[in-house]
DNA sequence: GCTTTTTGTGCGGGACCCGGACAAACCGGC
DNA sequence: GCCGGTTTGTCCGGGTCCCGCACAAAAAGC
């Protein structure tokens, strides 16, 4: 990666800086990259000339307001073009396989969900989604050869260092990478995480946990599982396991969970779990769409469950957060749309947790819904992809 | 800080390349430095010529080997030198106050520890560590303007934003800033942290976790908090009170404790709660060392009580560990020289933790004994303090 | 129209780094 | 003991990069 000689590096830098800034604030003209950067307005002048001819950036035809309130020459704003080509994410999650197709800046250009289920056998998994790539792509009037990179959502836990899913929880895909079986599917470079990593990266990145630094993001659906974001990274622990929420221990002689332990959080409070709890009060089935349009009716049932499991959720995450100290909790999943349990959350944070930690944390809904894997995926795909 | 010249800066950077190289791997000659920086012969020649014109390094005297096995002309090797100037550490804990002066590499030159009670005057205790300073360091024959800066331990958590303690631990201590106290009463930067997170410092810069990133220092003494280090980093979290494992409720309707809540794991686990529970079954006082000595000589009682504490951590721990799925988990503070109490942490993370999550983590004793709060304040002053 | 203000662009100078040439220091073989 | 081989460190010329200054361009205000 180091080569070419150091003065190189520095005019690398130098204009990753242009990049950068221009990224975080949008259009602006040289003189305010000069300020923003402290570099000359010579250089800065130059360094715009390269990024224009090497296609980087382009001189916006609207000028800019000719600074506030002042006479003197309007500036010419510059701005980043779009790089050219596409990324993908990919969402394969349990029940359905859902594709996106976005450009390099993380406008999503088509999407499309399919209902399969996925668990009995990986690599028919991987070959319908990547078929639902390339017909996306179609649909969304994309050249076959612009696609850059995939980012991929996988509903287990990634041993880092093997890149293959963890033992016990999707018997159909052991001893599979699904990265490396994507990559030779497509062609092109696949990056590979779990669903509560990518949503937290996708709150983070474009929802309700925009420009905070420390959240942790708590998926809570057919699983229950955490991402977390410490100083705007995502910690994904050494062997690449971190966030794995759901089999804390909650029960000392509960159920045999599918991890092998007894007694693990996801026992309690998985959608499948609560469904079972409230089928029998009700007629035809319970789909977990109905029970939260139940739950808006003020259906007392529904809350109750909810408001149970939010606050068997909320004590674990208050001792997670008596260690980290967050800014954000942000509850995504389907059942992160539930106010009953949100709310429990909060108050069990509030019960459970240090009142300085309780009181510096904001507990909020997901923005982005049954879409935050798939986001998440994109910005994977579009942070790992080169120049 | 960004000031001077893009290219001022780029020379900056290549100083300290050179700088952190010799700091990481120790004496090297230039040619080892060319090969680790990747910066020409010339450059790393006239750049070591300014460090050295500078003070900052040094050519040593006894040439290195002629190249392993090879002929060729043997090589001059260059040292990092000790910069000038001293800086203190002290340690303000429960019944003590240690100062330690050291060398600007950490090197220990003479420290003391004072027995008194700092509880109820936080001022007058402040007076006092202010005057052990300026005794140690004159007993280790150091001029008084050598000082440099010095960290410092403070038993409580601090609140990042304000400085100042928490609520509700150290009453004497209200409302008070301890480093800017300390800084006025002695002329040089103070920099406070708490001791769990200056524990884990210590131990990952020169005790059980040296070279380690992702590490969990959990301190078991008078009261029980960890130290988490992500990616090499300290993580105090968002208002500066992470690392509270103490206060994570383990008993629903438990003992009211120090902090406002019931049944923290603190109430449990305390050296003084172990100690009252033990003391029934023993004549004279029992103190924490004599029932570590107990506990060597195989005493039962003591085996078990520790053997219980420790569980009952571990447990608090696993669930953190499924979280953050660490390296290494350091067992610090006057009990984590306890094997039995080591022991059950070990087996409490193998029983409740995820399986994968457990083989990852090595679980240690720390190195360092009484001495890490001292011993992590002496880093951060020489980490802070500015060159 | 003229001044003032802000923006953007050439030009010369200086700082920095690199490649190649050269001296220094040691080893091994004859 | 001498000579080639090898590695290390330094000197020199050339090229790249950035900065300060001067100057042109494009408005707003008098």
């Amino acid at each position: 990666m180091p080569h070419g000689s150091s003065l190189e590096r520095l005019r690398e830098t130098n204009r990753r800086a242009i990049t950068t800034l221009l990224a975080a604030d949008g259009p602006m003209s040289r003189a305010d990259l000069v300020r923003g950067t402290g570099l000359s307005r010579t250089t800065v002048s130059s360094l715009v000339g390269d990024l224009i001819a090497s296609g980087h950036v382009v001189e916006t035809t609207d000028r800019g307001r000719p600074h506030k309130g002042g006479s003197g020459r309007p500036p010419l704003l510059v701005a980043l073009t779009v790089p050219a080509g596409v990324v993908a994410g990919v969402d394969v999650g349990h029940g359905h396989v859902r594709v996106a197709v976005a450009d390099r800046r993380g406008g999503a250009l088509a999407e499309r969900t399919d209902g399969i289920d996925v668990d009995p056998d990986g690599a028919a998994t991987l070959d319908h989604a990547a078929r639902m790539v390339r017909e996306v792509s179609d649909a969304a009037g994309v050249p076959a050869d612009d696609l850059r990179a995939v980012g991929m959502c996988v509903p287990a836990p990634l041993d880092r260092r093997s890149a293959r899913l963890g033992t016990g929880i999707l018997p159909g895909w052991r001893e599979l990478s699904p990265a490396e079986e994507l990559h030779r599917r497509l062609g092109v470079p696949v990056f590979a995480d779990n669903d509560a990593n990518l949503g937290a990266l996708a709150e983070v990145g474009h929802g309700a946990a925009k420009g905070s630094t420390d959240v942790i993001y708590v998926k809570v659906a057919s699983g229950l599982g955490a991402g977390i974001v410490l100083g705007g990274r995502l910690h994904r622990g050494t062997t690449g396991i971190a966030g794995e929420l759901g089999h804390v221990q909650v029960v000392e002689d509960g159920q045999v969970c599918r991890c092998g332990n007894r007694g693990c959080l996801e026992t309690l409070v998985s959608a499948s779990r609560l469904m079972s709890v409230l089928q029998p009060a009700y007629d035809g089935e319970l789909s977990v769409e109905r029970a939260l349009a139940l739950e808006e009716d003020g259906d007392a049932g529904v809350r109750r469950v909810f408001s149970d499991a939010g606050l068997a959720i909320g004590r674990a995450l208050a001792d997670l957060c008596n260690s980290l100290n967050p800014e954000v909790l942000v509850v995504g999943g389907s059942l992160g749309a539930s106010p009953s349990l949100r709310d429990a959350i909060r108050s069990a944070v509030d019960r459970y947790a240090q009142p300085d930690t309780a009181a510096a944390l904001r507990v909020v809904a997901g923005q982005l819904g049954k879409r935050a894997p798939v986001v998440g995926a994109v910005s994977l795909a579009n942070a790992r992809v080169g120049v």
